[in-house]
DNA sequence: AACTCAGTCAACCGCCCTCAG
DNA sequence: CCTGAGGGCGGTTGACTGAGT
């Protein structure tokens, strides 16, 4: 069931603000405030506009101290590192970056960023594919084929900041995953093996057979194809690998505490434990961060925080900010992608957001918290 | 110069959440 | 507890712009 407009669409003018509604509103909104009620504020002050239309001029546009476009470096980094923990909740990332608005953030990383990021990833695997003359991999690498989601999305920046590459990485080592349910296992499997088979298929955009006679130009989306299935594993259609099971594995990641009691049983893989994995140099050592209860009290008994909580309890990331910023900067700044600076990558920085985001508070509950890398 | 196309970004849409009555 | 109004937010749209041909 839906519900009824907040206003008269067919009555109120849209489109982009005149400099003479502009004035009218921030003047009214400076002297009086918003009254509380967007609704009626356009009422009060003789604008034909949807209230809504006018808090978001207000919030995107007229408030003071807006900063648009020239992203620094510092925030592409935060963003990213903030965009692979939490994933789109823009709101929550712009509360971070003081003078920016969720909307910015979000067309910034639409346009930009993610292309930015992903793109440089892409155009590496794709040079390898033609140097090792894998002719399947040249032809679908121009195919404009892709499968994606927010979830896949994520998982693969996650992947690269943890050098996927490695043979004996965590997302291509199951013996180092943690323990999670056997459908997710699942998932994992089939999603990293079809990552790892047909990596360029990842990320590019495609024409939707649905497109919109409209506007066929805007019809790009990125979605799972036809070339895309004949590369995936025949069953792998039928796990499609969600936000919520991306939240699952990171949580589970964040919450094992020794690696006797979390990971799952390991193959017989010629290595008797994580930590011989670990020094035989196949994972960065384990970086156990403990977290004080003081920094992770933001959480209110219902599990929402108040917008200046948000703010004054995720300056934690400034701490994290600087651990993510070299190697994010190589991937910024390499012209090829480089697996040993990816290898650098310190996620406890990504680790440690997403235990805040899972916010809104999942967990967190008492003492203090071991987060194991 | 005219046209096409892709990129950008302000604005809109509609769903979800909160809260007052 | 239920309902509806308002706010918040993420996803999407479409006008605009500039580069390429």
């Amino acid at each position: 069931m839906g519900r009824a407009p907040c206003c008269d669409k067919a009555s109120v003018k849209r489109g982009p603000w005149s400099a003479e509604e502009d004035a009218k509103l921030k003047d009214y909104i400076e002297k009086n405030g918003t009254g509380g009620n967007w609704i009626a504020l356009p009422q009060k002050i003789g604008l034909n506009r949807c209230g809504k239309s006018c808090r978001l001029r207000w919030l995107n546009y007229l408030r003071p101290n807006i900063k648009h476009g020239g992203f620094s470096e510092e925030e592409d980094n935060l963003i990213c590192s903030l965009y692979i923990s939490i994933g789109s909740r823009w709101s929550i990332i712009a509360a971070q970056l003081p003078g920016r608005t969720d909307n910015d953030i979000k067309n910034y990383w639409n346009t930009k960023l993610k292309k930015k990021l992903l793109g440089r990833r892409r155009q590496s695997l794709l040079n390898r594919s033609s140097t090792t003359g894998n002719a399947n991999s040249s032809n679908d690498a121009t195919s404009s084929q892709a499968l994606s989601s927010s979830a896949l999305e994520r998982l693969q920046l996650h992947m690269q900041l943890q050098n996927l590459q490695g043979p004996f990485s965590f997302y291509n080592n199951p013996a180092l995953w943690p323990k999670v349910p056997p459908l997710l296992n699942e998932k994992m499997t089939q999603t990293l093996k079809f990552l790892n088979e047909s990596p360029h298929l990842l990320m590019q955009p495609t024409l939707s057979n649905s497109s919109s006679p409209k506007n066929d130009q805007k019809a790009t989306t990125y979605e799972s194809s036809p070339a895309a299935s004949r590369s995936t594993p025949s069953d792998f259609a039928n796990l499609s690998f969600s936000d919520a099971d991306f939240n699952e594995l990171v949580n589970s990641m964040t919450n094992c505490v020794s690696s006797s009691d979390c990971y799952a049983p390991l193959p017989d893989i010629g290595v008797d434990s994580i930590d011989q994995l670990n020094r035989g140099q196949f994972l960065p050592d384990p970086l156990i961060q403990t977290v004080p209860d003081d920094s992770l009290n933001y959480k209110k008994s219902d599990g929402s925080m108040s917008q200046q909580n948000q703010v004054d309890e995720f300056d934690c990331f400034k701490d994290m900010d600087s651990n993510s910023r070299d190697t994010l900067q190589a991937l910024w700044h390499d012209d090829e992608y480089n697996a040993q600076s990816a290898s650098s990558w310190d996620s406890a920085s990504v680790l440690l957001c997403e235990g805040i985001s899972q916010d809104f508070g999942l967990r967190y509950s008492s003492g203090y918290k071991p987060t194991v890398l």
